[in-house]
RNA sequence: GGGUCGGUGGCAGAGCGGUCAAUUGCAUCAGACUGUAAAUCUGACGACUUCGGUCUACGGCGGUUCAAAUCCGUCCCGGCCCA
């Protein structure tokens, strides 16, 4: 593997470390990468691609999967492991973000209140409420091998009292999920190697103070009903309304959580994002980006040298003045300029797309729109951050 | 040869006297995307410009009109119908 990270470049504080984790599916060791796999799948991609891709755990998604096929069905079929033939660890998110995606920024599909959250189906319409213990149901059903609390995540612009609020409800909120934890264990008869690893999510946006409320409260909640916590995720946008990285929060934050915790910096993020966050002492992290902007035409490529990208000169002065700092380059694919490029992608990459197939071919494949193109893209960029992540693991 | 309907920007196709450099779709060019309502979304798309405008454009030519892609004449080209 031809090493991404130059070996000076990050002058953060060196906070990072390596865990081993257990699950029910096989073991983990940090810091990991999970790609989405928000309704059972990641779009396009078959689990030999996933596996050539180099992906291990991956996130599904509660609420999606709730909606559609339906937790019953799920559970006809023996779990969502069976379900999708995938046998690495799978985690649940509880549909807390899409309380945040679908209702925050657009109020009409739904509403908040303490005892849960209304949602409106963007597939039908369709009313549907989901408390805590619902979503830890639902997710005890699925049968995955962490699992996540419902949590209420306001945009980072809402007034500080409206986080604060959130803040609370979001505690009130891992306590009913914990309690309910704690009954499913027993309800089910769960054994040791067999409990679902179960994150607490932190709120309070941009305000310092906010997420240290946050994690003492999620503390406090715990010892209430007399269990731990396996992990503490960071919750909400970890990006500000000027799309800048929240790097204090996320370093504060990461403070505030107890050593022995796994931390998971949901949602995070582009290829420095999770550099920062593992220096930062952030272990686990999941995003849509090497999926979405693979389908979307962006491939990641590995740098050849230390020096600035040439390639992504198109982009605006923001991104320009930013690159100085980035240790790989993007390309869009769609772009003329590759229509008769004939070389692989990235030529120090080894995924099945670089190994098998041209720019040019690539480029193709876009214009003419053919579903090969997005999946030999996302296959790329999953693999990416598949080598990113090993070496992280070798810092 | 007669009749009839049409010829609009790369393509398809609106407009049928001024608010038209011309709706819309496709194509093209670029950008965005961070716990996935995203195979999505945004912008540009005649030429020049001191960004206020200026010019050239709706088959050709010639008219009518203060004003024409829009009305009239004629020519060229195409579809269909009749001989």
């Amino acid at each position: 593997m031809v090493t991404l990270l130059p070996s000076n470049k990050f002058d953060l504080m060196e906070k990072h470390r390596h865990k081993r984790i257990k699950t029910k599916s096989g073991g983990l060791k940090t810091p990991f990468f999970m790609p989405d796999a928000t309704r059972g799948l990641v779009k396009f991609l078959s689990n030999d691609d996933l596996k050539k891709a180099g992906v291990g755990p991956m996130v599904v998604n509660t609420y999606h999967l709730f909606l559609q096929p339906g937790v019953k069905l799920i559970r006809q079929a023996g779990g969502i492991h069976d379900f999708m033939n995938y046998r690495k660890p799978l985690l649940s998110d509880s549909g807390g973000y899409q309380v945040f995606s679908l209702i925050h920024k657009n109020p009409q599909m739904g509403k908040i209140t303490d005892q849960g959250v209304m949602f409106r189906s963007p597939l039908d319409g369709q009313k549907h409420f989901i408390t805590p213990e619902k979503s830890i149901q639902i997710q005890f059903d699925l049968g995955v091998d962490m699992l996540v609390c419902f949590d209420d995540p306001p945009p980072n612009n809402y007034k500080k009292e409206k986080i604060a609020q959130a803040v609370e409800r979001t505690i009130a909120w891992a306590q009913r999920c914990l309690m309910e934890y704690k009954k499913q264990l027993i309800k089910r008869k769960i054994k040791g190697s067999e409990r679902p690893l179960i994150f607490c999510v932190v709120q309070g946006g941009e305000h310092i103070d906010l997420r240290k409320r946050c994690v003492e409260g999620l503390l406090a909640v715990a010892e209430k009903v007399g269990l731990k916590w396996d992990g503490f995720g960071f919750g909400a946008r970890h990006i500000d309304g000027e799309g800048n990285f929240m790097g204090e929060v996320l370093q504060k934050t990461a403070d505030f959580i107890p050593e022995k915790y796994l931390r998971f910096a949901l949602g995070v993020g582009t290829p420095e994002d999770i550099v920062k966050c593992y220096k930062m002492g952030w272990d686990m992290f999941d995003c849509v980006i090497p999926t979405r902007e693979g389908r979307h035409g962006k491939l990641f490529l590995r740098k050849s040298n230390n020096q600035l990208s040439i390639i992504n000169t198109q982009s605006n002065a923001k991104d320009r003045k930013n690159i100085k700092n980035k240790f790989y380059e993007t390309i869009s694919i769609k772009n003329n300029k590759f229509k008769k490029d004939f070389g692989p992608v990235d030529e120090r990459c080894d995924c099945y797309l670089c190994k098998n197939y041209s720019r040019a071919y690539l480029n193709h494949l876009f214009r003419i729109r053919d579903p090969l193109g997005m999946r030999l893209a996302a296959v790329h960029n999953l693999k990416f951050y598949a080598d990113l992540l090993e070496e992280l693991r070798k810092i």
